[in-house]
DNA sequence: ACAGGCGGTCGACATTGTCGACCGAAGTGT
DNA sequence: ACACTTCGGTCGACAATGTCGACCGCCTGT
């Protein structure tokens, strides 16, 4: 029986239309969306709400993403050797950095956000634990791109999303950036993604040296960079986080 | 067509105890463990594969939950009304009490946090987002359960599970105390739960004035009490920003 | 070398999910 | 106040669909 089921393709279909409208959706509007019978969409959407994976708000009848979801992903994160083993490193990295530390791995075409420490001073910041990040313009994203060959295959060959002037949306230019990211051992990004945001990222492998992740700093430019160019001292400060990691994952000596 | 749909309601059973199961689980074992045929149980774990929601370890075959499942339950919380709301009232709590804050809806058999305000001090503590409490033996849980009939339900009449000396097991001593809670307006929890850890918390209502989560306080019982009592000032605390984020959602003046 | 476990496949069967017409309620524009 | 639309939800017939259990090749421990 090699082939998907339908009905669960078409309830995750369901889930991510919900995910992405950011305001809640009626029966029809999913039935439509996905060009569903409004009974067919109708029964999914009663057996995910039973589930927990979705709720109805009882005034409106209109559906929208569910808690069990938010327990389910907590407990993914739960079961992360990956997140497990860096936690105390990515700790280190943003204390002795003063920046905002990420760790992501590869996720359909972007970066899931699978840890994220806060910049060590007082200002408000969001948890991003759970959001995604382009591929093509963050430090991590590229640090993946080059080497992984399943995140360069999600990049595709057309042109790419443009976040800022500096943002790369040529997939060849990209390649080329890859090219040096595998040469000297780690990716940045200056405002290419934000404007005044620079990160740098290096990969994580594991005892196979495969890829499975990456860490980076990230901080405003301000910090981040000096004359134009990403700080060395940083650099080397994530560079040895993430040979940390990877060492704790069994990557072997080096 | 009332009725759940089978392999949608299995697939939940499957990620469930993926969940469940701290360590990753085979095909068979989760075939017996939910007496399922191994084809059938097979083919909805690659549906649930390639949609992203399980992952399988290429070495050993066995599978645990996946990175969608991170990406949802975040977008759980973007459209989540009462959490956003919540958001700066959590914060400003957390800053006048000095003691870490949470925010939760009833979920299932529990309460389930949808946000976390860190105590403000340089302790290391891990984000509790996404993770659930048990109703008879916290502040958030008792709050709900002296509010909200739908919570008083799941909880049953069996004897309840002991976690400390001081949890009440015993299903009429909980409704003894959630009459009080009506009374009072607000609930506490001192050493019932964890040891050394006392909360306190009152309840969130909507515009029609149905309850729909609640906010505590948590800290050492050290400092929540004094001479055996959660003291009053962080009462008044923790019930203002109750009130404030109940008006915020509309639930009218008072 | 063997036995027993694993993850995965296959094809027949009938259960099960799908479809589109239909319903009452609520909203909308006139 | 009216007809008209659109909403969420239900129903029953149909066949497409998911389910089942035997089977396969592989690896592991004996």
């Amino acid at each position: 029986m090699p082939g998907p089921i339908q009905s669960l393709s078409r309830a995750a279909a369901i889930m991510r239309l919900l995910a992405g409208g950011e305001r809640r959706l009626g029966l029809s509007e999913v039935a439509t969306a996905l060009d569903l019978a409004k009974g067919t969409a109708h029964g999914i959407l009663r057996t995910l709400q039973q589930e927990g994976f979705v709720e109805q708000d009882p005034e409106s009848g209109k559906y929208q993403l569910g808690a069990e979801l938010l327990r389910l992903g907590q407990s993914y994160l739960d079961v992360h050797e990956l997140r497990a083993r860096a936690l105390v490193w990515a700790d280190d990295l943003a204390r002795a950095s003063g920046e905002t530390v990420y760790l992501g791995v590869l996720h359909q075409q972007g970066v899931l956000i699978v840890h994220h420490v806060f910049r060590p001073d007082d200002t408000r910041q969001v948890l991003e634990v759970g959001s995604m990040q382009p591929l093509h313009s963050t430090a991590l994203g590229k640090v993946l791109l080059a080497y992984d060959p399943v995140a360069r295959g999600q990049l595709g060959d057309g042109p790419l999303e443009s976040y800022t002037l500096r943002t790369l949306t040529d997939p060849a230019d990209v390649d080329a950036e890859c090219a040096l990211i595998r040469e000297r051992g780690w990716a940045d990004s200056i405002e290419e993604t934000w404007e005044g945001v620079a990160s740098i990222g290096a990969l994580i492998q594991d005892r196979r040296r495969n890829p499975v992740g990456a860490v980076c700093v990230s901080g405003p430019v301000e910090t981040v960079t000096e004359d134009g160019f990403v700080k060395p001292s940083l650099v080397a400060s994530v560079r040895s986080a993430a040979r940390a990691i990877s060492r704790d994952l069994g990557a072997g000596r080096f």
